[in-house]
DNA sequence: TGGCAGATGTGACAAAAATCACAATAAAGA
DNA sequence: TCTTTATTGTGATTTTTGTCACATCTGCCA
């Protein structure tokens, strides 16, 4: 039982309808996690699909040497397809999810994933939506690190961090550093040279983004 | 209605029940992809389902300015993923996908997901395995190439050749370098490297993996 | 058999990025 | 205010990769 009514998680996941959304109040269950709360960890298995209703979570690729690279954010309205998928094989995760901000889910025990394929098309439709989705955006991923060079791929980073965090980033290029792994010297004259440019101005700790 | 029987399908797909393989047998529709055919190109739109029966299929991505990116193979007993996630949402590919080999596909129209969905628990649990594995296996792309050198890329690179082609690889230097977006000259570099540690052996078109 | 096209080998050089060393600055606390 | 610590700036150097130029080699076929 959620602590969401049915019509707050419709207004959430626009897709779902009544049925959905009152089936989800019943059977699923609230939480809230702390900023810097690990959700998923590479190893971990599932017994939930996350829905997420409020707050942040940063999705990134752990290498095997400690290497960290950013893939994606989920926000408000959106679900973990990581755990979805790897729920459906008893599968474990491989990648990292932390909260940046309070962040309030919404646990659906896997036990009711075949009740609610089999009988809410709107739900298997979101499931498809969530995958498609992030598929895209890790293709996205792709052709950054495989095709473009390092300023650009900057860039790139500064721009998404921008959409879904505003347009004034608090990051020090070290963590800028990490999330692209590049290192901070390199970060450092780049951001030197967008800002010269007028596409950021930089502060201390923080960036704003001017795209 | 295809050229297989329902138990030919059955034996390709073990995870296919028979009811399921009997609805597949009705509604799919056979066809046979020639060598070197585009089964798949960024911007067309999907109507089916596609299964692969027989033969092999490569899938790269396609950069802005014609680079490529290997990403991985179709084989027998597996399904695009790709064509199931576009077709749920009439989206257009972002991939190319070409026929290796003489290649057979089942090609289920779109207007049948929903009933399968529904009807058919097994249908549902291969397509989310199918979108866990192929995302799984984008996850491990993105490992090598955020996280690795170019001779670690290009021995993972033939492994994973070798694999699903055996240990005799028809492949000219070109055709690897444009695979990882490399050069021809790296690449051969990096192969007389590993030819003297004798992982590979060269010859002319071909390349012996010892792995 | 001679020539040609595609494939491979290789040195020299250029460009991109990582690394090292250390300076300068700013904020936070004691 | 003085000290400490985290952050940022910057030159010098190295490593990795890509590019250019050109030499060889191999098989094919006219």
């Amino acid at each position: 039982m959620t602590d969401l009514s049915s019509n707050e998680i419709q207004q959430q996941f626009p897709l779902f309808d009544t049925a959905l959304a009152e089936f989800i109040h019943e059977h699923g269950e609230s939480k809230v996690f702390e900023p810097g709360v690990v959700l998923m960890k590479p190893g971990q298995f599932f017994k939930y699909a996350m829905l997420i209703v409020d707050g942040r979570v940063k999705l990134y690729r752990e290498g095997e040497e400690g290497e960290e690279y950013f893939m994606y954010f989920l926000e408000p309205g959106s679900a973990c397809a990581l755990s979805m998928m790897c729920m459906a094989k008893s599968q474990s995760s491989t990648v990292m999810a932390i909260a940046l901000e309070e962040t309030e889910v919404i646990m659906i025990p896997m036990q009711y994933m075949d009740t609610l394929m089999r009988n809410y098309s709107a739900w298997y439709h979101f499931v498809i939506e969530t995958y498609r989705s992030r598929f895209e955006e890790l293709l996205t991923v792709v052709d950054q690190i495989a095709f473009k060079n390092m300023d650009e791929r900057l860039d790139w980073y500064l721009k998404r961090q921008s959409e879904t965090l505003g347009r004034n980033l608090m990051l020090t290029h070290q963590q800028i550093a990490n999330d692209i792994n590049s290192s901070r010297e390199v970060v450092s004259r780049l951001l030197k040279k967008m800002e010269k440019t007028g596409r950021i101005i930089m502060e201390r700790n923080s960036i704003r983004w001017n795209g």
